[in-house]
DNA sequence: CCAAAAACTTGCCGAACCGGAATACTTGCC
DNA sequence: GGCAAGTATTCCGGTTCGGCAAGTTTTTGG
């Protein structure tokens, strides 16, 4: 399944860049506010120049949201990857708290409120949404091909695929805009799995 | 329900100066490309200062949407008017059809198929996509205080009623996707049925 | 191991975007 | 008519955004 042959310096290099980009804009937007890092800053934080920043992300918000990109884009292999004879709703599910909500989670102690609140701020920021719904909408893609594939439907014919992908997106990002809300925080996993459970239930009414 | 009062002559005027800025950049983009369009030339297209443009949308695709975006409000408010007795799933699909589909948008003719190809060709531009996202995200905050209204249910506390308005989001959202891809043109109406109808059923395999 | 090729970074730079602030004009109301 | 509130416009400096042409580093293939 996975490529086998090691990154090589290149891509190692590369990811490493990015990492510290897409850290550098979270770490100063928390600790700052948003509209007052640029772009600028970002760069000098990572060692970078500006020019090569853009060469990475189009923009702040792009670089905030990447990690979720990746880990969107993880959660539909994994999905690929489950086994044939799954119902299409377990392995959803099962997909969803494998990638989404691993049990190791919880390890790092609880951060401070300072940068929770900062996370919250920054996240409230429109730029930041709209990409991060960008991101789903990718991810959805992906998705969709996937569901096709288990379930033997056509992604340009069917509505199938494409309505199960958007219908999980939602149910994610609603355990997730409700989980960054609650306070005192909730863990993650439960809040999913009841999305996706009545989701597949036909949303009867509580 | 409605204001009654006449919206009188300031109030006719700004929703003229949207109307026209909005159409504006969108037949300006179909026919020269999304790129070669600047907010300038939108701007003089409908006669108002470049800064007035910005006094009205952030950008672009922001004026793009707008026509939608108004039109997800509307859907809300009629979802709101629904008699009470009505179970969800009936007000929302009645609501969808009422408001996204009306009967009687199949009055103009067939447009061109340049101009079909244009306003694909724009809405694929990914600015106008998250724009796109970022309404139907705005859209459905006010769809959870509706659900959650009807339903006795706290958008703050409970996951419901954000659920049942994202999965809503999700089924309108794919139904417009494949509508737009459809070649040759199909009907709305049926497609957002037929995505609302699978969704309330729980997904089942076909 | 070396040299050519491919990939990546960078500085430069003009065009476009963005929004604050002051100013002039319209509309609503008495 | 005339005042108060709401809009539009001009002006403007800071920022973003990408194309381009070096310069540098990694990979590739002999």
């Amino acid at each position: 399944m996975d490529d086998g042959t090691a990154p090589g310096l290149r891509e190692r290099k590369k990811q490493e860049t990015r990492d510290a980009l897409s850290w550098a804009v979270i770490r100063l937007s928390v600790e700052r506010g948003w509209d007052n890092v640029s772009v600028e800053d970002v760069a000098a934080a990572a060692n970078v120049s500006v020019r090569t920043f853009r060469n990475y992300f189009s923009g702040k918000a792009e670089a905030v949201v990447s990690r979720h990109t990746e880990r969107m884009f993880r959660f539909a292999d994994e999905l690929r990857g489950r086994p044939a004879g799954e119902p299409l709703d377990q392995a959803v599910k099962n997909a969803t708290l494998a990638r989404m909500a691993p049990p190791e989670a919880t390890g790092d102690q609880t951060p401070s409120r300072e940068w929770t609140d900062g996370v919250r701020l920054m996240l409230a920021e429109p730029d930041v949404q709209g990409e991060f719904l960008r991101a789903m909408a990718a991810a959805q893609a992906e998705l969709a091909t996937v569901v096709a594939e288990r379930t033997g439907t056509d992604v340009g014919r069917d509505l199938y695929p494409s309505l199960v992908a958007a219908a999980t997106g939602a149910a994610v990002s609603t355990a997730m805009e409700h989980w960054l809300r609650a306070d005192p925080p909730v863990p993650f996993g439960p809040l999913v799995r009841e999305a996706l459970d009545r989701l597949w239930a036909g949303l009867p009414v509580p």
